[in-house]
DNA sequence: TTAATTGTAACATTTTTTATTACAATTAAG
DNA sequence: CTTAATTGTAATAAAAAATGTTACAATTAA
């Protein structure tokens, strides 16, 4: 991950929360972050399919939690905009007539995996409510 | 870490621990690993700067380890060649004028630098030679 | 009917990553 | 001393990923 869409997605997800009752528009969401409104709304159709957030369309619509902030794991917010592990990528074609290459990956595979359920793990510890009472 | 380097160097230094006594060629290596031969010395560089190899130049020249596969950890490795925390970037310019916005990096510093921490502590147990075992 | 909004595609721009070329400096060996 | 092979590194290019922008159909409230 050398994006900000973990940033993005839990600074969205903070603002629906400290104004619970509120739908909140994409427009105002992206003020607050300093970001294209368009890009806040991509992230919130990915966390809508997760199920963390409800869409209201046309006048008087926008965005906010389908449930409540203790309920909401960071977990749940990495996996969903998680694009990458957590020691990067394997390089692509290995060469299979060196022994070592022809199964790095394969060992790098196992390592990786571990890594980034580690890190599931300790995020499933976190809620969104936790991060929020921070502020206040 | 959406790139390739901590692969790129843990295979480097699987093959150095694998032929200890050899002087392993920037060009041989990049076959194993099938990428350019410059990208090897510049990892194998930033590698010897954090004191895990040792090279020789001019004819006959090369790269080997600079301490016992036992004693080299692959936290070493990593923090070698990380470039950006796990978790991702922050967004550049949340904006002050809004509660959440003013101490959103504040927030996100915390929390970052400790999965960052966790990631460490789970890799400080890991030795390359524990990798390399795996190949045998 | 109008105005405001989401959803999303298409495209553009910027940043990051990887690859390549080139060559000076070094070294071993004849 | 000359030659061949190698590292070290700068400069540049190419490819891939990330972010931003424009545009507009579909939806909804008033």
């Amino acid at each position: 991950m050398s994006n900000t869409r973990f940033a993005t997605a839990l600074h969205i997800l903070t603002l629906l929360a400290d104004q619970d009752q509120e739908w909140l528009r994409s427009e105002w969401i992206a003020g607050s972050i300093n970001i294209n409104p368009v890009i806040v709304r991509k992230e919130l159709s990915l966390l809508n399919e997760a199920g963390l957030v409800l869409s209201r369309k046309g006048k008087e619509g926008g965005f906010k939690l389908n449930k409540s902030s203790d309920t909401i794991s960071l977990a749940e917010i990495y996996l969903t905009v998680k694009n990458s592990e957590v020691l990067g990528k394997r390089n692509q074609n290995p060469n299979p007539k060196c022994p070592i290459g022809k199964s790095i990956n394969q060992q790098l595979e196992g390592l990786f995996t571990e890594i980034d359920q580690k890190v599931e793990n300790e995020l499933k510890g976190k809620t969104l409510k936790n991060f929020v009472e921070q502020f206040h």
